[in-house]
RNA sequence: GGGCACGUGGCGGAAUUGGUAUACGCGCAGCGUUCAGAACGCUGUGAGCCAUGCUCAUGGAGGUUCGACUCCUCUCGUGCCCACCA
């Protein structure tokens, strides 16, 4: 025993009284304050804002938390400037319903249940900058998301429409699509129904495409076009707004190719726009041989996507392209002549590759010819799991297919029908038609149209009827022209009745009627097929309304035999492999009878084929997408009230202005009022109406007597740009202040339920895009990367409520075990981002870990200079010492990795490896012992704080600098190394890690359990795996 | 019906490009310490068997390979999301 090591005797680990220290501390030292350091890089974590209710936290909801706050204090160590924020979502239904309840305000309760979280949060130690903190509640913060709503409202994104919308009779509100599940409120679970009433209403589905495309977008583009219709030659067919650009390799030697423009010097790259029907790749290869004469061009890879801004010589103008760059390859330098026109701008020059980067003149673009060259390291625009991008690529649901218009035909002698129907002013009748095709109109001359969405054009031969949803705005007019006018009447009110869960039961059989007196003429074939109407049609998908082809549709062929409608089968009009479409409008179906079950006709026709057809027929190839606009009122008290005014006088002044005054921008923010009561109406009217103070006001542009808008915003409101206000969180001026926004733009790491998919993340980039158009951020997306926590059940493995009575409070692990303990637990459970049981019984496990490491200090030893000790003791710390350092540097990489990829469970697991080897040792030095306080510091903050402090150390681990492994301290001389007979472990040896693998084969053939098993066999091969093991294969 | 994940001891879970399956932790068992318990320490812990060792084991069945938890095909099961989306 080596006595001189004896330290005075340690204090026993105690949590509760350590933590409040230095909690205490961190707060009063202002060390987590985050700051905009040029000097440094940022890194701009954070969690998904908590809506505080009634319940409080349970152990499942600080996963995230722990997590983020060991990115966030790893992060500060590596040097970043961090901003590490929180703040409360508190406007919406669940805080109002709790305070409905219990008889508060909701004003009173939410800032109570925020001092509870808060509490409960600061007991774990998470480092927030709570100067930053932000409540959606707070007029301070609202008015930005008023003065959001004002500029949406400026651009035609916000409006109000009549259209019938999802309405909870519980929570007493329309919603929005995707506050729905399974027809039912999320919220209160009720059965939701269809009500027509005026809303608000904003127009994601503008950007439906831009969510859907940047999903992909690989690189970080600086720019981004947001509408765009130029052509790039005149009269030449070009995508829009599309272009590549190419970075072509000499054929021999390590060379690139530079365009030069003769005229003003400037050196780039080939350039050009992509044809339609043509990919970025093709485009490249024909551009540079049309600009180059090179024949032989071989494409390679694609560099990535990026804007290109460049002065166009033949069209003498500026252009701006969404560039796809791809790199190309010579094959060899045959060339031919190329046209006089280009030899005139532009003169061919090879570079070498170090000088690319001089041509490539644009950052994004070097960072993309770094990539290629492996000097950067790849980066996502969204680094998000496949698995949300998916569910966002499923809910936007985009679908290419045809509009189809079926001429409607009413047979006016069946109906006696006058010549002349009476006018219904106004009334539209095809969804976004012009308003002046009034019925009247166009019934005369039965040229009046129903359009269909399908994305089946090829079965048009197969159509035997169309259908109506019976909300489609058509089907009132002709209620005017048909037979059956009341049995109509009857079926509309009664699908309007049903609930949505009730209409949509696939179980249900198919109901519907006939319009009877009216047909449709297929413009395929010029057939008359009947019209029905079904509540099998959605109103608000596509065109609402459908051609029925029952032969290769299942619910037109349940519907057909419900019914007895004809099941016609489309037998190929036309080669459906071939290209080349031969159109007839003969009929091009027979009988279905009893070919129900014939497989011959499941192929899909190409696409070009598709579109040829829907050419022949006079349609139009669109894409649509199941994104349905975003309901955004609400008739609730607890929200963002609209900041606009109703005026009738400016309504009758300026039709198109419909009355609505915006409330000016100065005028921010419109204040919830204070209210005696705001029970729901009911009505569609919010509680806010009642106030007649408030409602009242003068017009801002007429003065005269107005009416504010009483509707509120939807709980997602406020989350929507939340991020952005921690930026710059007391900003009077503006949302956030353009310098520091870049500063912290984008999010690097976003972490939070997975549940938010479809919803918050969908509505948070929609409103970030919107704010990149106008100018308010500098980013197109808002997170680079996001992550999910995965859940934390019950010990019963249900999910955690109080229901289930599984519930368990942090508070009280923090007590028995300290909130170190629960961070460690929580993050040793298993894979981040995996769904896992609570145990109560597991949480001793890294407790005693957290002891092991407080025990271990009393091996600390002096280091070697600074002792005078006797040569055997010396030589004993110097074998330790070396020992010690393979060790602790091993594991310095792997946390530093497992960090990274957020891997915390294998971390900790990595360090409790780490202690147990050091604990084996007699002695350790205190730079050994700092290095594994600092990997363990971002994860036990508080006991690392304590020991990094008891050893003698002024400043705080927080700021103390991340280890670097030094690889000359760490490699073993020795490995062990695997013998393998056909495949099978035999045995294994000891060896230098430098051997041969000659070596490794004659030292394996010499182990003894191998030896017998070579006996009289004879050896095939022998694999040499170096380090790890040899595999001997016998005949 | 469509989409997306995922199946490894008694439990949570480890396992670089295919290269010692079951690391780490819990639990359990034995021993020590203790008046006793808790706590702690040490040892053991996939299964089976004719047991110095051998055979079988990563939901199941095949395949590729010198070698498969890892790759491919099929199949069974579980979870999540969407769903009359034309």
């Amino acid at each position: 025993m080596i006595h001189f090591m004896k330290k005075a005797k340690t204090v026993d680990y105690n949590p509760i009284r350590i933590e409040k220290k230095w909690q205490k501390k961190w707060a009063s030292s202002r060390i987590f304050q985050s700051k905009e350091d040029s000097k440094k890089k940022k890194y701009y974590v954070l969690d998904m804002f908590p809506y505080p209710s009634g319940e409080g936290l349970h152990v499942g909801h600080p996963k995230g938390y722990i997590a983020t706050d060991i990115l966030s204090r790893y992060m500060r160590m590596k040097g970043h400037s961090v901003l590490h924020p929180m703040g409360f979502d508190a406007f919406g239904l669940p805080a109002e319903n709790y305070a409905l309840k219990t008889k508060t305000n909701p004003a009173a309760s939410v800032k109570k249940n925020v001092a509870r979280y808060k509490k409960q949060l600061e007991i774990l130690g998470a480092d927030y900058d709570w100067s930053r903190e932000v409540n959606t509640t707070d007029p301070n913060y609202y008015k930005w998301t008023q003065w959001i709503f004002l500029q949406l409202l400026k651009k035609g994104l916000a409006f109000e429409s009549y259209e019938p919308i999802n309405w909870c009779p519980v929570d007493k509100t329309g919603l929005a699509n995707e506050d729905i599940e399974n027809g039912r409120c999320e919220r209160c679970g009720a059965l939701v129904e269809k009500k027509p009433m005026r809303q608000w209403v904003l127009r994601i589905t503008d950007y439906a495409e831009r969510l859907l495309n940047d999903l992909e977008i690989e690189n970080i583009p600086k720019f981004y076009m947001s509408k765009g219709t130029d052509a790039w030659r005149p009269g030449e067919k070009v995508t829009e707004r599309m272009a590549v650009y190419c970075i072509v390799k000499h054929w021999q030697d390590d060379k690139y190719l530079c365009m030069k423009w003769k005229k003003n010097d400037w050196r780039g790259y080939v350039i050009g726009g992509i044809k339609v029907d043509e990919s970025a790749v093709e485009a490249g290869i024909r551009e540079t041989i049309e600009e180059t004469g090179y024949k032989n061009v071989i494409f390679k890879r694609i560099l990535g996507k990026a804007d290109c801004h460049f002065y166009q010589e033949l069209k003498k103008e500026n252009r701006v392209a969404h560039a796809t760059v791809v790199y190309l390859e010579l094959k060899n330098e045959e060339q031919d002549s190329i046209t006089d026109e280009e030899k005139v701008i532009q003169d061919i020059e090879w570079v070498e590759r170090s000088k690319v980067r001089d041509f490539i003149n644009r950052e994004d673009l070097k960072y993309m010819w770094d990539l290629y060259t492996g000097d950067a390291k790849e980066q996502k625009l969204l680094d998000w799991p496949e698995s949300i991008k998916t569910l966002q690529k499923n809910w936007i649901g985009r679908s290419e297919g045809a509009l189809i218009k079926f001429k409607v035909k009413s047979e006016k002698s069946t109906i006696g029908l006058s010549p002349v129907i009476p006018a219904k002013a106004g009334i539209q009748c095809e969804k976004n038609g012009a308003s002046d095709s009034t019925l009247d109109s166009r019934l005369r001359g039965n040229d009046k149209k129903i359009e269909v969405f399908t994305t089946r054009p090829d079965t048009l031969f197969g159509v035997t009827y169309v259908v109506l949803a019976p909300e489609h705005t058509l089907v009132q007019k002709f209620l005017e022209v048909i037979e059956n006018k009341s049995e109509v009447e009857a079926y509309i009110a009664k699908s309007k009745n049903e609930t949505e869960i009730q209409r949509t039961d696939e179980t249900k059989e198919k109901t519907g009627v006939e319009l009877k007196g009216i047909k449709v003429i297929n413009p395929a074939n010029n057939e008359e097929v009947p019209v029905w109407i079904s509540d099998y049609v959605l109103a608000d998908y596509g065109t609402g309304a459908v051609m029925a082809v029952p032969a290769h549709d299942e619910r037109d062929w349940a519907f057909a035999k419900k019914f007895g409608l004809p099941i016609k089968f489309v037998i190929a009009p036309l080669n459906l492999n071939s290209d080349k479409v031969v159109m007839s409008t003969e009929s091009a179906f027979i009988d279905f009878g009893s070919l129900i079950n014939s497989e011959k006709f499941n192929d899909k026709a190409s696409e070009s084929v598709m579109k040829e057809i829907t050419a022949f027929v006079g349609g139009q190839w669109v894409t649509k997408y199941k994104l349905r606009d975003w309901v955004f009122s609400r008739q609730r008290y607890w929200g963002e009230p609209i900041p606009v005014i109703h005026c009738e006088n400016c309504s009758k002044n300026n039709p198109a202005g419909k009355g609505i005054v915006p409330v000016p921008e100065n005028d921010l923010p419109v204040v919830l009022p204070k209210v005696k009561s705001y029970e729901p109406t009911g009505t569609g009217e919010s509680p806010l109406a009642a106030i007649s103070k408030w409602v009242n006001v003068k017009c801002p542009v007429c003065k005269g007597p107005a009416k504010r808008e009483t509707n509120t915003m939807p709980q997602w409101a406020g989350s929507s740009w939340y991020y952005l206000r921690y930026m710059d969180p007391n900003n009077k001026k503006t949302l956030v202040d353009p310098k520091k926004e870049k500063y912290w733009s984008p999010v690097d790491m976003y972490v939070g339920g997975a549940e938010h998919a479809t919803r918050h993340l969908i509505y948070a980039r929609f409103w970030h895009k919107f704010l990149y158009d106008i100018g308010a951020v500098s980013t197109i997306e808002p997170f680079i990367k996001l992550q999910h926590v995965g859940l934390i059940m019950g010990e019963d493995g249900r999910k955690m409520s109080k229901r289930f009575g599984n519930v368990i409070n942090p508070d009280d692990i923090v007590k028995t075990f300290g909130a170190d303990s629960l961070r460690l637990y929580e993050m040793f459970m298993g894979p981040f981002d995996q769904q896992i049981a609570w145990s109560s019984s597991s949480i001793v496990g890294v407790r005693r870990f957290i002891e092991k490491v407080w025990k271990l200090r009393e091996k600390i030893v002096p280091s070697k200079s600074k002792t005078s000790k006797s040569a055997p003791e010396l030589d004993s710390i110097v074998q330790d010492s070396k020992k010690a350092d393979r060790i602790i540097h091993k594991v310095i990489g792997k946390v530093t990795k497992d960090i990274d990829d957020l891997h915390f469970n294998t971390a900790i697991s990595a360090l409790m490896i780490t202690v147990n080897e050091l604990e084996a040792i007699e002695s350790i030095s205190r730079e050994q012992y700092e290095i594994l306080l600092k990997l363990l510091s971002p994860f036990a903050p508080h006991v690392c704080e304590e020991l990094w402090s008891a050893i003698g150390n002024k400043k705080s681990v927080c700021v103390a600098e991340w280890p670097v492994a030094d690889k000359s301290l760490m490699s073993d001389d020795e490995v062990k190394i695997m013998v393998q007979v056909n495949g099978k472990i035999r045995g294994s040896f000891m060896a230098s890690v430098d051997s041969s693998d000659a070596d490794l084969e004659a030292k394996a053939r010499e182990v003894k359990e191998v030896k017998s098993w070579l006996e009289g066999k004879s050896v095939v091969k022998i694999i040499v795996v170096p380090k790890r093991l040899v595999n001997i294969v016998l005949a």
